[in-house]
Order: structure tokens, then C-alpha cells, then sequence
DNA sequence: ACAAAAGTGTTCCTTCTACACCCATGA
DNA sequence: TCATGGGTGTAGAAGGAACACTTTTGT
């Protein structure tokens, strides 16, 4: 027996997966061929399914949209938002989980993610579906924040990675250089963040870099400042 | 033409009303007197209604549990929460949120809210009905994250108070003693975080304290360090 | 030899910690 | 004059920023 003040409604779960191309940050977007919005680009997500929970959910839609294994990669939930009228469709709140990728071809080929893209974010401003330009602000914020905060940049390498590599993750997710040398002390004499592979990497040209993977650790204490030089 | 694969669903809201009473941090929790979890503790709040937004809701629930104007205090999203088996009555998710209250009387009355009361968090461990243990120790979390990083502390205190008063709000919520001499000028030399009214206040014994009410900054940069003395 | 990227050493400066010391009030 | 909380000064430690300099590769 619902009463008038007890709504029924949809939820669907978006995910703004992140990801460091070239010198780019870019997010994965579709191109949305059902109303509403049709032909609209949009983050990519789904229906909440009977019996499912909000995580289980985001991991299965990112499965199906990219290929990608949520359970290997970090996937932070944002928020929800609900104004009424986000949705033309009727009353429809949805969960926002921030994904970070490596930069990694999409083995796509989905049902609706045939039109599945990568997408520099500065040339998306405000050209997404529904309330998808402002959960793509704050994912982007969020995740200059957790790169501070915590070791969550490792996500965005591929599996063994050099210290240029975090580096220029950290670059492109803030927008600003960095000092390679100091970068370096800090990533290694970090607990956790980091541990030596052994072997190394030889570049196009200069001396060879040493290999890491992921470390243990979560949290970075102290953590990594965002500003870089003069900042103030 | 709902398929299978859209579930539909009933939303609440809920709020972490958090509080600063002399030594401790202390929670809002009523009595259910409805099933389910009848008798039983729960954190406060309701359902979404129908054309509500969802902070929108907060702020009702909040004015409705406890007479305080949500429109004045800072309510944070914590998240969504929707495991399925969470509600017993079917599938419901809910939002939780973060306020942050002075150590005021409850001028309740209210229709739900009859039950309504301060317990100290620690005394609260495990009691609470549905998920709310979780969600209250999320909100605790948070809650010292947001003090290192934002001038949320302010939001403990009247609208007038002094540096003792602030430092107390840390004290209580990170649960460890501060160095007065050292928070006072951090606190006083961060631009923004609180200005002096002029007034002094007059203690019960010793020195008058200079009285200050909360500054326009939201951010703190640097952080309030938590931790204190010799963490490491 | 040169270009380019990796990595080390060192200096300067800011900030935090710890604590000695002074201030203003009531009992 | 003592107890109590408010507030200033300051020395030492820790860590970041800046940058000179060395290492290791390909061309």
C-alpha cells in the first residue's frame, strides 16, 4: 500500500571512466541510439537489475561496456543524483562510480557500446546527455584529488610501468608539469607505493628506466602535493 | 514498458547528524516505532517524494527530526547504499548524509522524531537497525577527513566561539589532544577559516578568550594535520 | 660527440612540533 | 598568590622546491 509520499522510481548506475592518453585525459563516452537524448553522446551505464547491488551493478556495466574487469580496477563510487527532472523519461536517480583505466584499446564490440569512444574531456563541455556534464566535473575533480591522496594513479599504467609513466599520469590528470627528480624521490621512498620489478625498460632514446608495479599500499601519508612549483 | 531488467524501487534518505557534547561525538538516533526493526535504534530519515531533489529531501527530514534549518548547515552526500537485502520490506536505497550540528538542545516534537535523542557514537556499536551501523561509521570517517581539509568545524559551534571551543570540536572528533599554542595560530593565521568579532568571553576561570565567528574559506590549504604531536 | 631521459646530491626555505614563557581573570 | 585557561616567541626537526650534476642508452 504506497502511500502518495513514498515515489517509486528507476536507478541506473553511470561510470565516468578516466583514463591519461598521450597528453590527454580523456573518458570513455557512447553515443546514446535509443530516445532520450538519441545520438547524444553520454557516460556510459545501466539499469539497477533485481537483485543486484550498486557496485555489482557498476562492475557489470563496465564489463559490458568496455570489456574491461571491474573487479581489477579501482571503482569509487561518486554520488547520486536525483533532481526531479533529470530525466524526461520520469522520475530516474542514478549512482555515479569514477573508474580509472589504463590507456588500453577497447575490446568493445558490446551491444550498446557500439559507439563506445575515448574522448579528450576538455572537448566534451557540456556536450553530454541528461546530467552527465556535471557528474563528468566532479569525476574529474575527484580523481585529482584521490591521485593526491591516494596511490590510485598506479591504475592508470599498464601492468609493470616506470616512474615517467606515474609521472606523466600525474601531469595529465593535473594539468601541470612536474620535476621529474623530486617526483621520482617521492614515488620511491613512498612505503607501498611502488616496488621494483628489476627488470627495466629501454626508451627511444635515453637511458633505461627501471620497472615497477603496484604496491600494497592505499593511502598515501603524506601526500603527493598538487601545485607543483610556486604555486602560491 | 518496464522490461525485467529495470527494477523499480523506493528511495530514502538518511542522515548522520553528528554533534560535539562534551567529551564525546555523539550521534541523532530515534526509536522505530514501526516495523520494521520496531524498538529498535536507526539513524533519521524518510522517503523521497515525489518532484524532491535529493538534498532537498535532506533538508526536510532534517527540519522535520529535529528542527534545525538545513538550509544553515552543510549536509554532504556520503553515498549511496543498496545492498539488496538491506530493507526487509523489498528493494529501497538510500542516501545518506553528512550534517554537522552545534551542541544544541533538539527542539523536536516531531511526528517521527518523538524517540529522537544524542548517544554518544562509541556507545552505539553495532545497535543501529538496517545498515546504519555501516553508514555511521562512514560518517564518522568522514567527518575527521572533512576537519583536516575543510573548515567544517565551525559547523560544531555556536555562532560565536572561541579557539578553545574549535580546538575542543577536534578534540572530540579526531579523539586526540591538541597542542593549544600550535592550533590557535594555525587557526588564526589561516585566511578565511574564522574572524574575530572583537567580544571576549569571560571563563569560568582564567584568561577572557577572544570570541570569533566562521569565515567565508571552505577549503583549508594547507590541511589541519590530524595526528598531533609525534604520530609517526 | 651529442641528444635525451633517468637518477643523485645538496642548498634553501617553509612549515610543523615542542616547549619556555607571559597575560588576564576569579577565588 | 595561586590555579586556570588564553596567547606569544623561538629553537630544532622534517620535508618540499629548485637545480647542478652524473649515468646510460641510441644515433
Amino acid at each position: 500500500m504506497p502511500d502518495r509520499t513514498r515515489l517509486l522510481l528507476q536507478l541506473t548506475v553511470d561510470l565516468a571512466i578516466l583514463t591519461a592518453r598521450e597528453d590527454h585525459l580523456s573518458v570513455l563516452v557512447i553515443e546514446r541510439d535509443n530516445p532520450p537524448f538519441r545520438g547524444q553522446l553520454a557516460l556510459p551505464g545501466g539499469f539497477l537489475r533485481a537483485g543486484e547491488d550498486l557496485h555489482g551493478a557498476a562492475v557489470r556495466e563496465l564489463a559490458e561496456e568496455t570489456g574491461l574487469d571491474g573487479g581489477r580496477l579501482p571503482l569509487d563510487q561518486l554520488g547520486a543524483y536525483g533532481q526531479p527532472d533529470r530525466d524526461p523519461r520520469g522520475p530516474v536517480v542514478t549512482v555515479a562510480y569514477l573508474a580509472i583505466a589504463p590507456d588500453l584499446p577497447l575490446p568493445v564490440a558490446g551491444s550498446d557500446a557500439r559507439g563506445a569512444r575515448w574522448m579528450p574531456v576538455d572537448a566534451l563541455r557540456g556536450a553530454l546527455a541528461f546530467d552527465h556534464n556535471q557528474i563528468l566535473d566532479e569525476a574529474v575533480e575527484a580523481a585529482r584529488s584521490r591521485l593526491e591522496l591516494t596511490t590510485l594513479a598506479t591504475a592508470f599504467c599498464a601492468e609493470t610501468f616506470t616512474i615517467g609513466d606515474l609521472r606523466h599520469v600525474y601531469e595529465v590528470v593535473w594539468g601541470v608539469p612536474l620535476d621529474p627528480r623530486n617526483f621520482s624521490r617521492k614515488v620511491v621512498h613512498t612505503d607501498g607505493f611502488v616496488v621494483a620489478t628489476g627488470d627495466k625498460r629501454i626508451p627511444e632514446t635515453g637511458r633505461p628506466a627501471a620497472l615497477y608495479r603496484a604496491g600494497p599500499a592505499r593511502l598515501l601519508s603524506p601526500p603527493l602535493l598538487r601545485g607543483g612549483p610556486d604555486h602560491g
